[in-house]
DNA sequence: CCCTGATTCGC
DNA sequence: GCGAATCAGG
């Protein structure tokens, strides 16, 4: 299977959209999902939040202190995985959050990278409020208020009061560049999937709004929804 | 164990 | 350029 336009545009809409190399690798059959990695990364596609890399001990304590993460810096330059003793010297290595935004936020306001646990707690976390601001000027939702969960993804088929006839005037994948919200309206594969298409928070896939929404603490995977997901576009069923 | 993405390296 | 093998965190 080679690598097709038509397919290299689905893989990076995809990617771009948050979901998982599996997934995609699924979507485009036929391929691995290490292949659509590799692809991904051949492409320059920018990384979602992997698991590995892009955390040390400090920005975990800080992480789990207080629900702030790196935002969006600039992609760092590969580092040699191999180092000897030097420690790293970018303290803020995270990039831009995905769909299901697992990693918290910083906010845009830089604030001492560094934890330091010898200084005086009370005034180095001036941030006792438990509402914190996201980058976008969007406030976060805390753990304790989640009374109505609110899921990255909208409930199945509520695309309000629009006609479902055709994607007309719709935002679609083919739509979808650096400035307009990539949020998606209804679910792949539905006649009248489409996209949010608002202008983004700037540095954000999403609008303000739906940054709002994106951007929150990481849900258990049981209740994430990839269950009734159906292929994009899909001309196979299984 | 499962999942994830990143990286390496032979092809 | 490709992707399996491998690595490594959640």
């Amino acid at each position: 299977m080679s690598w097709t336009e038509e397919r290299i545009a689905t893989l990076t809409k995809m990617w771009e959209a948050g979901q998982t190399a599996s997934q995609i690798a699924e979507e485009l059959g036929g391929i691995s999902r290490n292949a659509v990695i590799g692809k991904a990364h051949r492409l320059g596609l920018q990384s979602r939040p992997s698991p590995v890399r892009a955390n040390d001990p400090e920005a975990k304590k800080a992480a789990a202190a207080a629900p702030a993460a790196p935002v969006a810096a600039p992609v760092e330059p590969p580092a040699p995985k191999r180092v000897e003793a030097s420690p790293p010297p970018a303290p803020e290595p995270v990039k831009p959050a995905p769909v299901r935004a697992p990693e918290p936020v910083r906010a845009a306001a830089p604030e001492p990278a560094e934890e330091d646990d010898t200084a005086p707690a009370a005034e180095s976390r001036p941030q006792p409020t438990l509402r914190s601001v996201g980058p976008g000027g969007f406030l976060r939702q805390n753990p304790g208020e989640n009374s109505a969960p609110i899921t990255p993804a909208p409930p199945r088929r509520l695309v309000p009061a629009r006609p479902s006839e055709a994607i007309a005037g719709k935002t679609t994948l083919l739509d979808l560049n650096d400035r307009i919200c990539k949020w998606p309206i209804g679910h792949p594969g539905e006649p009248d999937f489409h996209f949010c298409g608002d202008k983004v928070n700037p540095g954000f896939p999403y609008c303000v709004e739906h940054c709002g929404h994106a951007y929150q603490a990481q849900l258990p995977r049981r209740d994430r929804r990839p269950p009734p997901p159906l292929p994009y576009g899909g001309p196979r069923v299984r």
